[in-house]
DNA sequence: GTCTCTGTACATTGTACACGTACAGCATAC
DNA sequence: GTATGCTGTACGTGTACAATGTACAGAGAC
């Protein structure tokens, strides 16, 4: 029921203001370190923090309440909620990931970023990722 | 010599067909699939190829060209040339590829794929990675 | 020179982001 | 119950950018 953790944009990122905000928050959302029962702050106290209009926070909350992470109520704020589990990713969802992954680690090779260096990151990640939640299913 | 390998864009994807274009042909020029004296099809072929207009595929190449992968003659094609290695990334660099990494985990994860066949993903890249170049620095 | 290939420049159109402002639902104090 | 102040939401606007259509300019073959 606390606050959520410290979040952090670049307003100078060529990505949305709005999508980095939900690509943080999912990231605490995934990992666990935001559960069910959690307050997000308001959308004018977290605008007021990043620096952003109001309206790109609830943009943002808009996005993670689709994907069935919040609950947004108005004059009630926004709670985190038990998500249903996830179908199973399609041969396309499974496809783009790589993709992404692909172009992703060769932009960080080509602004000089070493190869071990990568592998380094990719290993820890690795670990970090199988300690998010109890693999169930095998896809 | 040859021409460049296949490549593939989504056009239903939001990231721009020029950034593909461009993050595509980057991750064949990190990974050696490509290399120097390579021509690469004109930009008005790929852009039958992949269903774009000429001026975007341009603009891709003009990307690449800027990294410095690249060199493009009015009259004569398009040729990849021996590039410069790029200065030891700042601190920046680093950080922002960090957080790219961890949104697009977590996108994953939120989209189903499991903890464990992300955790296999990275470990295949990071193998691949380390064949990227031989690692000279320690950054 | 002429033709045809190459990349390039520029104007136009559509779309999306971030914002300012005003509104509507809910909780609380009194 | 009513007033007040909080919450998220809706809508219009300015701006920037992606993708295109069209026309141009450099290079080589003949």
């Amino acid at each position: 029921m606390q606050s959520a953790p410290h979040i952090r944009i670049d307003v100078s990122s060529q990505t949305p203001a709005y999508e980095q905000i939900a690509g943080e928050i999912r990231a605490l959302l995934v990992s666990g370190q935001l559960g069910p029962g959690w307050r997000l702050p308001t959308v004018r106290q977290l605008a007021l923090d990043l620096n952003v209009h109001h309206n790109t926070v609830a943009q943002a909350y808009r996005v993670l309440a689709a994907e069935g992470w919040l609950e947004l109520r108005r004059g009630r704020g926004v709670r985190v909620v038990q998500r249903a589990k996830p179908a199973a990713p399609g041969a396309k969802a499974r496809r783009r990931f790589q993709t992404q992954l692909n172009r992703l680690l060769a932009k960080a090779a080509a602004e000089g970023i070493s190869p071990s260096a990568i592998a380094r990151q990719l290993a820890l990640h690795a670990r970090d990722v199988r300690n998010w939640a109890p693999a169930k299913g095998s896809n």
